[in-house]
DNA sequence: CGGTACATGTCGCGG
DNA sequence: CCGCGACGTGTACCG
C-alpha cells in the first residue's frame, strides 16, 4: 500500500470528502490559489494567490507561501472544519486554546492534494543552554579554578539561575551561561539574580557571564555593574559534547579572558 | 499551462535532474522516508522516518514531519546542492551567512515529488506593537490623563523608547508598550531606559509599562523599582483599528488600573 | 555586518 | 492551565 495519495482535477466537493476522510491522520497539503484571513492576537489578510496549506496529523495548520521561512498564517492545534461554498473550497482552522483564534483560506483553485501518511520520527539535538550548563557543571574548573558548585536548582525565588556556586576564597558566585552572543539584556538577568542574592544574603556576591562572545555596549555595562565576563568556546564544547569524551587537553582550552 | 507538475515513481537521478531543473523558480515539495542532519549553531540528527521537504523560490528549506509548526531542520537563503548515490537521493543546504552551518536529507525512498509554481503574496497585518505605540500617541490620554508626548522616535541615544512624555505635572516619563502579557525582561528594558535618562537629565524620571497583563514576579520588581504597571485592552484597541473608526466611547473604556 | 527589539513567535518545563 | 525563559529562534530596522 502506497503511502501518498494524489488527487488533481477534482471539485472542491469532492476534494472535501477526502480532505476530510483524511484529516487527523496523515499529513494533507493542498496547493492552490487561495487568500486568507486570520484573527486572533493580531489581525491579518493575505490576497489571492499561489500557496501550500499543510494540514499535519496533529491539526496543526500553516499556510506557506512560495518564498520564507516563515508560514504566511498558521493555526496550532486547532479545531479544522471545511465548507465547499461556489465551488471553493474553505478551510477554516479554530485554536483550541485561544478562543476567538482562527485561520480561514479560500481556495478559489486547487492545483493539487497530496495525502501522506507516515509515523513521528525522533530527533535528537546537542548543543542547548541546558547541555552547556550541564557540562560545566560536570567541569567547574571551566569557568574558574577553584569553583565549586553549590546548586544546580535552576528554579530559585529569585528567578531561573543557571549555576550558583562558590569561587577559590568562597563568595557566594552567580554564573549566568549564554549560548549566543550576550547581549545588555543578558547583562541585566544576571544583575537581577545578583541584586536579589544579595539582598537576601546581606553579602556580596559576584556575578559572572560565560557566553561565546558579548556586546559592546553590554561588556561595558557588565563591567560598571562590577560583574566578570568569561569567554567560552562553544563549538569546541559541543564538539566534545558530541563525541561523548572526556576532556583530556588542557581544561583552559576551553575557556578565555575576554 | 498547469501551474503543478507531479513526479512519482521514479528513480533518484530522474528525480534529481528535475529538482535540478526548477530550483529556485518553483516550490518543490519532495515527500519521502529520510533521516536528515544538521550542524551549525547546535547539532542534530533526525531518524529515518515520513517527512516533507520544501525547496522554496528563494531556496529556503524546510524539512517537516507529519506533526507540529515547526520544521524539524531548516535552512533559510540556502546554498542546495544535490546528490544521487547508491539511489539515495541526498540533499544538501548549505547556510550562505553563516559558514559551517547546513542541513543534510537523505531519502532512501521518495514517495511524491511536487512542483509548484506561482509568484510572491501581499499580507497585511494589523495589531503589532507598533501599531499600539501608534494608537497611544494619537490618544496619550488613555496612558494617563494629561500626558503628553514628547517623542515619537524609538531610536534614541538610551535606546528604543517607545514613547517619551511628559506626565500632568511635567514630570519625564517614558512609556514601555508591549502587546503581551509583560514579563520580567520587559520591565528590566524599561529600568534600563529609565536609569539611563535619569543619570543624562539628573532628574527624577518616571517608568509606565503599558501591556495587556503582567507576570507576577514582574509585578513585584516593577513595584520595586516604582514603576508603574497600566493594564490596556489589547483586543478592544486592535478592534477599533481595524474598524479605522475614532473612539466614540469614554477613554476609560480601554484602560484600567492594575 | 553587528546591535537591538519584536513576534499571531513556538516549545518545553514546573508549579 | 499559567508563568517563565530558551530558541539552531526568524525577522526587520538601523547604524
Amino acid at each position: 500500500m502506497s503511502r501518498v495519495i494524489v488527487i488533481q482535477d477534482d471539485s472542491a466537493d469532492a476534494v472535501k470528502q477526502a480532505i476530510s476522510k483524511y484529516l487527523g491522520t496523515a499529513l494533507i497539503s493542498i496547493y492552490g490559489k487561495c487568500s486568507a484571513f486570520y484573527e486572533g492576537s493580531a489581525s491579518a489578510t493575505t490576497e489571492l494567490g499561489e500557496k501550500l496549506l499543510l494540514l499535519k496529523k496533529d491539526k496543526t495548520a500553516l499556510l506557506h507561501g512560495l518564498q520564507g521561512m516563515k508560514p504566511i498564517n498558521w493555526q496550532t492545534s486547532s479545531a479544522i472544519s471545511l465548507k465547499a461554498e461556489n465551488g471553493e473550497l474553505i478551510i477554516r482552522a479554530e485554536s483550541r486554546t485561544k478562543r476567538g483564534s482562527y485561520i480561514e483560506v479560500r481556495f478559489s483553485t486547487i492545483d493539487a492534494i497530496i495525502i501522506y501518511q507516515g509515523e513521528k520520527t525522533q530527533q535528537s539535538l546537542v548543543g542547548s543552554e541546558a547541555d552547556l550548563v550541564e557540562y560545566l557543571e560536570r567541569h567547574p574548573n571551566l569557568i574558574m579554578p577553584g569553583f565549586q558548585v553549590l546548586s544546580k536548582e535552576r528554579n530559585t525565588e529569585f528567578g531561573y539561575i543557571d549555576i550558583l556556586g562558590l569561587d577559590r576564597d568562597g563568595v557566594l558566585t552567580i554564573v549566568e551561561v549564554k549560548r549566543r552572543t550576550a547581549g545588555t539584556k543578558d547583562v541585566q538577568q544576571l544583575r537581577r539574580y545578583v541584586e536579589a542574592l544579595c539582598e537576601q544574603r546581606r553579602e556580596s556576591v559576584r556575578g559572572v557571564l560565560v557566553a561565546p562572545g558579548i556586546g559592546f555596549k553590554a561588556l561595558n555595562y557588565l563591567k560598571s555593574l562590577g560583574f566578570e565576563f568569561k569567554r567560552a568556546n562553544l563549538e569546541k564544547i559541543v564538539e566534545e559534547m558530541r563525541n561523548q569524551s572526556r576532556p583530556n587537553v588542557s581544561l583552559e582550552y576551553f575557556m578565555e579572558d575576554s
